[in-house]
DNA sequence: AGGTACTGTGGGAGCGCTCCCACAAGTGAT
DNA sequence: ATCACTTGTGGGAGCGCTCCCACAGTACCT
């Protein structure tokens, strides 16, 4: 008999307090119950999950964010402007890692986008009101402001390829040093001579990384330094069809080329079409990402997979560890955790 | 200055009731102010303004919500439970749609997986809770329980991708009969005649759809009818290969391929491959969705663009409006909206 | 017997808002 | 001058929880 006040509200969904009522305690005790508090007896326990199955209660998350002052909510930041990030199964693959670890919890994920200037805004007003627990940053620039913001305001973070190898918040980063020693030490065993490498952003740590696994695998095979052999990309394909064309023009002889993407390897590939060059025949041919590019290439491009899947569940269990123990800042700094996830090589038809 | 009972709050940010005594108004004002009420006068406002400014104040969503009883949310929910979906451009498109619209308004976006039987359960309970004020439906199939479910909790949902044409939800979607009409008008302008279709998942409304375009440009065109030529695929490449073996098969002289996706066209290819059938000179194939898969394919393949990134921008304007105005679901059936926009044609290589 | 320590429980206070009623002050018709 | 509105404003009540204090009951020491 819905009663006083009853202010057009959604057919009265029952609350703790009726909840409490009908199983004979009080409001107290219900909380304990569905926060899953040990301080229960059994039997009263099993009364109170009776109502609460009985009435079909399901708690009111304003209510408890407003009274616990935490939200059961954590957001992914997109901080991309160009998109280009988004459009690759890069981003889809975390965010299925994402999902999986979320669904074990209660924890509820936002997703925001701070390209622009006004999404910044927002994002940093979102952020000052503590409207979420936690933070997910993923493909930040070296210069971007928003960990020393997530910093300031104390809320937890985790990043997905760390800014640096000083990075302060917690990462998780696939190893791409060891990647690009993989894709290397793979043309070296195909018995490639004259590897080149065409580079992502280097104002990318992990781009940086690459450049140096691919610098060590050809040191420790004895192979002779040659900077000509390497070009800088920007993990475009037009970056790849340029970077390609230049290193052909310097290095006609070379026999191989480690691309730091797929899609940069796409757009070498046309470049080596228009000069000539058969894939794998001339010149073998390796990316970076595993994507769906890689598979469907003609030939098949033999790439680097990383566990991003794998990444995005890690991500979410750090962050939810250090949600969960907010400990003070200085302490947290002291073990901090980088989080490396192995690659794999995946042989195809291009090398 | 921290006066009593600070629960080790954040730094005690600043309160409505903070923001009154600074301007020297009271709550309801400053209330009235930062809702946009036309109630109040342009001194008052001005005062609460400068006030709001000189504290930082930022309203507590969860208070807000719970007195309001709105939550200031959508979900995109995301049923796919083989999260095949979720790895195609389209998805990361239509987010980038939803993304710039959203970043319009006050809205935060929840992504809310709906795979598993937990996830489905925890949805459930979700949405029973009224913990969005609105609901992105995408990938839903025919049998979803999840569009009935929403309209008896009266929560407001916008559906891309009607699920038949009696569909009750708003919907968005691109013009599946129009997008296949142009692809095969496109192949017959290029001299084609005999057209075969590999089809998606029958299950699926749009991809019926293509198939009555493709029946209707060949009927309007004076081709014969012929069943042979249309073989039911899935979306898949495995099947789309599967598909192209049999229309081989059945069909040895057919000269052009309409295929339902990108994807299933990537898999009749290889078939065609295989069969010793060149692309475009013996015959022609043409997909669907433009995804980088057609832009990557040797040859190129011919495709069918759907303005995917303005479906999420619709999908948002017509559930905010849904929303906002909160009518009785009687009179919402009424001018229920079902959107459809057009396609485009992009030519490349393969046709 | 008195103390101390727990365990389980009830319920007051309060989280920061919105809603709405009350009311002061101004405006115009009667 | 009286009444009836309108406009702008203040502040009480209440949204549904969590937190924490108080306290009854039981157990185990001295």
């Amino acid at each position: 008999m819905a009663s006083h006040g009853v202010r057009g509200r959604g057919g009265g969904r029952p609350t703790l307090e009726e909840v409490a009522a009908r199983a004979g305690v009080g409001r107290g005790t219900v909380s304990r119950v569905i926060n899953g508090s040990p301080r229960v007896s059994d039997a009263t326990r099993a009364a109170v999950e009776a109502a609460v199955a009985e009435l079909g209660y399901v708690p009111n998350t304003a209510a408890r964010a407003l009274a616990a002052n935490r939200t059961d909510a954590i957001a992914l930041v997109v901080p991309e402007p160009e998109t280009r990030f988004f459009a690759e199964p890069y981003f889809s693959d975390m965010l299925r890692g994402v999902g999986a670890a979320l669904s074990d919890t209660e924890m509820q994920l936002l997703l925001i986008f701070a390209g622009s200037d006004r999404e910044r805004q927002r994002l940093a007003d979102y952020l000052a009101a503590h409207r979420v627990d936690g933070v997910l940053l993923v493909s930040v620039h070296a210069d971007d402001p928003l960990p020393d913001m997530l910093a300031q305001l104390e809320i937890p973070a985790v990043i997905s390829g760390p800014r640096s190898a000083a990075e302060t918040l917690t990462s998780v980063d696939s190893d791409n040093y060891g990647g690009a020693r993989q894709a290397v030490e793979h043309l070296i065993g195909r018995g490639r001579r004259r590897i080149a490498h065409i580079t992502g952003r280097l104002d990318v740590y992990g781009a940086q990384r690459r450049v140096d696994g691919y610098r060590d695998a050809l040191r420790d095979a004895g192979h002779p330094e040659d900077e000509l052999m390497i070009e800088a990309g920007d993990f475009s394909e037009e970056g790849g069809r340029g970077a390609m064309a230049a290193l052909l023009e310097r290095r006609p002889d070379l026999d191989a080329v480690f691309a730091a993407s797929d899609v940069t390897a796409a757009g070498a590939r046309h470049a080596l079409r228009e000069a000539g060059r058969r894939i794998p025949e001339d010149v073998a041919l390796v990316g970076y990402d595993d994507s769906a590019i890689a598979r469907h290439m003609d030939p098949p491009l033999t790439s680097v997979r990383q566990p991003i899947e794998e990444m995005g569940r890690s991500m979410i269990d750090l962050l939810l560890a250090e949600v969960a123990d907010r400990r003070p800042p200085a302490s947290r700094e002291l073990d901090r955790r980088q989080v490396v996830l192995a690659t794999e090589l995946v042989a195809r038809a291009s090398s």
